[in-house]
DNA sequence: GTGTAGGGCGCG
DNA sequence: AAAGCGCGCCCTACAC
């Protein structure tokens, strides 16, 4: 075992090896790993990497160095940093470990000159191999390894003072692992990680390092006033704290009132419930709740971006204070690379950049926080309904995606109204129906966004309510859905054959290959469905480490997904070519600062950029939307 | 005290 | 036959 062969090493034996040349053989990479303090309170899933590194809590206790054969674990100061500089590091979760190292050369700790020729990140790695992302995780189904996160545990609540606790010999034995299991890992998968994929981590890196423009001013204005919103409707509550939901339900029984099954604003129950009780004080209260949930939601992304501005930087104009340090009017973030088993990028770093407002919540406008730096503006382009889009291609319904083709300026709805639902006017649908108040277009939105994956006649009563405004009965959603099934033979098809392909590995792995990996088959890559067990009532399956029920519906989103994210990932390597480097990505948008003089021709090239044919999936339509605007979301 | 689960609020 | 899916973070309750 790749973990067992590696030897503890004092750093003055690790030195002589490196001399002697015994140690760390040209081609390969050190592992590397910090140990730091933390606490409850004070950790890095909540500041950041760059918050927590520059907090004054800061402490490295250890870093842990390993070449695969002997191990070196030492104060971050009495390591031989030159034995490594100039050499390919590894770490898991790179963003981290990268931001200790930055953060000790900062504090003189580590010498300015040592760096690392590459650092990669084995952590990004396994995610893309649908491996569990966390070391511990990682280790035991790759090299069959139990590794003791214990490391970082017994380091809470330490004195920061590294002199004053001299961490234990079994401590050390864990930091020395955790650097072990990321060479170990890195080396045995290695080969599997395309260099695009490669490249698009870097970029998400690079991305949220360089950061976004923020309206500091605006921000700080409504914290204060939705921290006030928040303590006014608190006060209004006779119960406390102010969102338990048990001191609410006995509040609505002592009223006489039945309390609701959900307080959800957004729950159908909620709603039926405070309609028939609108007298009763109750509905009040679960009223103020929910502006509160709302309110302290805001509020606390607000926090979240204060936490993350850049200590500073220069000036963009000239004048008196050009050249002078001052605050900077960046944000530094996050966004995890593969977050999601379908390669979609996710939130993370305690600030989840993907899931801000689209509309004002107690007044305040969080996508307004964002903004153009002077002589910039933002163009802000999106793929539309791109899911809708790759479903029919990967269903092979070659018919509906030519209307696409021949109809460049109608939407998804459009096209599906009148590939089967029988529309026919020559008009535009929406035209139609906002001239004739037809809800056909209505209905159309409520098929291609509810029914395209498996969703049964039950469930779309709600889907349709939630997703079109539709308010329909049972019996008409029954009738609905076994409509769009016949009218749609070939995405039930698609249905039937995954779940039929999923099934026949029952035993084994069932493994799902992405489009892209048609034309280059270089480039795989697959969506993977492990320990599938085929039974009477359904399928199951381990995915991330979890165990789930699939059924066709479900693999067919999960590949619809997947090559959305591939169009989308293949767009911004495109871009990043054409010289336009994204400052955030969400989903199927991608958002860019362009210079103010250039601004109507950069949007123009980022859309044709985006809308390009894409090799691997020919016939598949494009179509991308673009604005311009001086802060985000307008 | 810590860890976790569930409800809730957001997004594509 | 039927089943929308994919995320993250905050708050509260509760078991340990």
């Amino acid at each position: 075992m790749a973990l067992a062969r590696a030897k503890r090493v004092t750093v003055q034996e690790w030195t002589l090896a490196v001399r002697s040349g015994a140690a760390i053989p040209i081609p390969t990479p050190v592992g590397i790993d910090f140990e730091t303090f933390y606490t409850s309170s004070y950790s890095v899933s909540q500041m950041g990497n760059v918050a927590y590194t520059h907090d004054r809590r800061f402490n490295a206790w250890a870093v842990s160095v390993t070449d695969g054969a002997r191990t070196c674990v030492c104060l971050p100061a009495e390591f031989p940093w030159g034995t490594i500089a100039g050499r390919e590091w590894v770490s898991h979760n790179r963003e981290f470990d990268e931001a200790v190292f930055l953060r000790l050369v900062e504090l003189g700790t580590v010498p300015r000159d040592v760096r690392p020729v590459r650092w990669f990140c084995s952590a990004a790695l396994c995610a893309y191999l649908q491996l569990p992302r966390e070391l511990a995780g990682a280790a035991k189904a790759v090299l069959g390894v139990t590794v003791d996160k214990g490391a970082r545990e017994r380091a809470k609540g330490r004195d920061r003072e590294p002199d004053l606790f001299g961490h234990s010999a079994e401590d050390e034995a864990y930091a020395a692992t955790d650097a072990e299991a990321a060479l170990a890992l890195w080396l045995e998968l290695e080969r599997y990680w395309p260099e695009h994929e490669r490249r698009l981590f870097d970029l998400t890196c690079q991305m949220g390092h360089y950061g976004v423009a923020v309206d500091w001013g605006y921000v700080e204005a409504n914290l204060a006033e939705l921290n006030e919103t928040v303590e006014g409707l608190s006060r209004a509550l006779p119960w406390s704290p102010a969102l338990s939901i048990p001191r609410f339900e006995e509040a609505c029984v002592a009223l006489g009132t039945p309390p609701p099954r959900s307080t959800s604003a957004t729950d159908p129950e909620f709603q039926d419930w405070a309609h028939e009780n609108q007298r009763s004080e109750a509905v009040t209260w679960a009223r103020h709740m929910q502006r509160i949930r709302s309110a302290n939601r805001t509020a606390k992304v607000l926090e979240g971006m204060q936490a993350r501005r850049m200590p500073d930087d220069r000036p963009y104009s000239a004048g008196p204070t050009a050249g002078r340090p001052t605050r900077s009017r960046r944000m530094v973030y996050e966004l995890k690379y593969f977050g999601a088993s379908t390669g979609r990028w996710a939130g993370g770093g305690g600030l989840n950049m993907q899931n801000y407002n689209r509309k004002p919540a107690e007044g305040v406008d969080l996508r307004r926080c964002l903004v153009a730096p002077p002589g910039f503006v933002l163009a802000v382009v999106d793929y539309s309904q791109i899911e809708s889009r790759v479903l029919l291609f990967l269903a092979g319904d070659v018919a509906t995606l030519e209307m696409f083709r021949a109809n460049p300026e109608a939407d998804a709805y459009e096209i599906h109204a009148r590939a089967t639902m029988g529309y026919s006017e020559a008009e535009p649908l929406r035209e139609f129906c906002d001239r004739t108040a037809a809800g056909i277009r209505q209905l159309a939105k409520a098929r291609v966004l509810g029914l395209g994956f498996g969703c049964g006649a039950r469930r779309f009563v709600e889907v349709a309510k939630v997703m079109a405004g539709l308010t329909i009965g049972e019996a008409e959603s029954e009738r609905i859905v076994r409509e769009f099934r016949e009218s749609n033979p070939k995405i039930v098809t698609l249905w039937q054959n995954l779940n039929d392909a999923c099934a026949s590995r029952d035993g084994g792995n069932y493994v799902l290959p992405l489009p892209c990996t048609q034309v280059n088959p270089e480039l795989k890559r697959f969506l993977v469905y492990r320990g599938v067990l085929a039974k009477k009532d359904g399928i199951t399956c381990t995915v991330g480490g979890d165990r789930i029920t699939v059924y066709g519906g479900l693999l067919a989103e999960n590949w619809t997904q997947a090559t959305a994210r591939d169009v989308l990932a293949s767009a911004w390597l495109r871009c990043e070519a054409a010289g336009y480097r994204p400052v955030l990505s969400v989903h199927d948008e991608l958002v860019f600062e362009v210079p103010e003089a250039s601004a109507e021709e950069d949007l123009r090239r980022i859309v044709e950029i985006m809308e390009m044919p894409v090799p691997w999936a020919p016939g598949l339509p494009l179509r991308a939307d673009g604005t311009l605007c001086a802060v985000y979301g307008k």
